[in-house]
DNA sequence: ATAAAAAGTGTAAGAGCTTTCAAGTCAGAA
DNA sequence: TTCTGACTTGAAAGCTCTTACACTTTTTAT
């Protein structure tokens, strides 16, 4: 069943069925009508092939992700291709895992399909030295690419991104303000935003030992471990413990990584948030799994996820448009810390828990 | 630049061009250097929507999936997309929701996009009414379908998925071994395979009650409350407890289920396992979030995932395949039951513990 | 050496759509 | 009635590739 049937049984050309299929004015109403009906009744679907060969676009765009079972990633593909699906496009998914060599060819291959743009979900396509970006540069050279928790200043590129420093910074503040001050960042991933999370957190940590005039109330550790494997994140830490550091406080750069230290807590016999204080981020639902309910920094990726689908219509649409969104976080304050003192003198200028809501 | 461009630098025609391109044998080695050589150096790669229009196919697999965010799914499309990567196809996401009519628009979309085949992710795409299935089955007309979770004996469509039925009369066999008989089956789908899982309990349950000659061990509590609000399942059975119904074990349809019911368990004062146990289902990354660590049953997604997709490049090559492959589960064993007694003498015939290991 | 078979290459006909441009229609104006 | 211009419509070219078929060249068998 090809256009060509249709403008036969309509009696009209196929240039008139052309014109119909895709809402041309250019049609007198009783022959739209004509034509509608026949393809109504003989339930045409004009070829996508054929119509990208015409337009050269196919309404598709393809999102490019290292892993979509993670949690977060997940919820941000789910959000970004049901808001595609609501605006009448179709998305191309490509799990590339963290290789770059692997990230350049995806990109290629979804490129060779011609998608309308593509959008990369997650920090880890942008890395600090721009050369490795060359990939990202060489894309947007032919089609828009969005970037959903990172950025990169560069035409035809757009970003949608949370404040990541800010939120470890602020979060960090908290802790402190709840009376805590040897604190240990855990981390897995030197990505864009992991970067800019422990920068954050040291420069929280900066000052605090500038005011204290004691050095070295921060801790860092680096997770390499498994994902998602939770006793082995307990494990490290408990290792760490077992070398002598001492820490209070924990802030973790996701949720799993902070139920990991929640397990580990719990292994030491340690209470939380009394003996132990942990912080996560994503506001994920681990944080409602954790006993007690983890504290987590939500960023609202649905909202930053609408956004770069607004912004991504708008380059579409050939519209004006800023090349970078900034959110801010917003501390959600459950069980794994303690509030902080209403009547506590802050050892450190500024309320956290004023920025903080 | 085009398949033209390629064949005047390289003084050949297109159809050589294209043969070198498509890997065809009729090309002298000399010839297909020279031509390879063009290609490397302009960086020419084929448009993929000609390709298409001569081939009538362009490589690239529908997925469908009610919520690519749930946990499960998403670990599901994961497995999938990549294994379907180094097959060398694409694939389509489309995330349909769970509305009837919405998984019927998203079909005919991915048709015509001219999908090699489509794969239906989760059980919640095939219903009772055969009639309901229409959609699938006008679909397996055109290509192959592929259900994960799911079965459906029609042609040209392919079923890989555990015998929840099993699993769950095992399981429940299994609490009921450990000395527990007044058990709660929490669940929240009546999809395909919540069915399956149900009447596995119901079984095993009324098997204890014929046993005993009390009607009534078992007791079943749909959770109808948001997605993956674990402390809104917990509300959920604590209603119950309140109403006075009682109940020793719980086995959930999913593992976030039986986090509500850890919840719940602790918001009660209950020793866990000693005073409720639980058991969950998928054997997720939320069975090691949990404390204590939940006992659960998996069913090897992974390994499923890669006879579905074993079996769809055999069906795409014209090979003969089975049309359903059926897996067992496996109960892993963790903190929220207690093990069975080696001198118990079971109430129940059969030694659950040697049909899963 | 020669016939027959095999291998390599090119021509041209699609594949199904969009869109330009020319032509046809028809109302209202002159 | 004739002309003008606004609408409608159709013919045909174009988008980029694949492939059947025909033709040429090379290899193999005799």
């Amino acid at each position: 069943m090809t256009i060509y049937d249709i403008s036969e049984k309509a009696g009209v050309s196929i240039a008139t069925v052309s014109r119909v299929l895709n809402g041309s004015s250019n049609v007198s109403d009783k022959t739209r009508r004509k034509v509608l009906d026949v393809i109504e009744q003989y339930g045409y679907t004009p070829n996508a092939f054929a119509r990208g060969l015409g337009l050269n676009t196919m309404k598709t765009i393809g999102i490019m992700c290292a892993d979509s079972s993670d949690l977060y990633l997940a919820k941000a593909v789910y959000h970004i291709e049901t808001r595609l699906q609501t605006n009448g496009y179709d998305s191309i998914l490509s799990c590339t895992g963290y290789d770059p060599e692997q990230k350049a060819y995806s990109m290629n291959l979804l490129l060779s399909k011609k998608v309308d743009a593509i959008i990369l979900v997650g920090s880890n396509f942008i890395y600090d030295n721009r050369d490795d970006n060359q990939y990202v540069m060489d894309a947007a050279a032919q089609v828009p690419v969005m970037l959903l928790n990172a950025s990169l200043n560069v035409p035809n590129v757009y970003s949608v991104l949370t404040d990541d420093h800010h939120s470890m910074y602020e979060a960090t503040k908290y802790l402190i303000g709840t009376g805590i001050q040897d604190i240990l960042y855990f981390y897995n991933s030197n990505s864009y935003s992991g970067k800019r999370k422990l920068s954050g957190f040291c420069d929280a940590m900066e000052e605090l030992d500038r005011l204290t005039g004691i050095k070295g109330h921060g801790l860092i550790q680096f997770y390499g471990g498994p994902h998602e494997d939770i006793p082995h994140m307990a494990h490290t830490l408990s290792v760490l413990r077992d070398r002598g550091l001492s820490f209070h406080g924990i802030i973790a750069a996701d949720d799993a990584l902070a139920l990991g230290a929640v397990k580990y807590g719990k292994e030491k016999g340690l209470r939380i948030p009394e003996d132990l204080s942990i912080i996560g981020y994503n506001n994920s639902m681990l944080a409602n799994c954790c006993d007690p309910e983890l504290t987590s920094i939500d960023n609202g990726l649905e909202m930053m996820c609408n956004q770069l689908i607004n912004t991504l219509m708008n380059v579409l649409g050939g519209r004006e448009t800023p090349q970078e969104f900034l959110f801010r976080g917003q501390l959600i304050q459950r069980g794994t810390t303690r509030p902080i003192p209403w009547d506590a003198s802050q050892p450190i200028p500024g309320d956290a828990s004023q920025s903080i809501p």
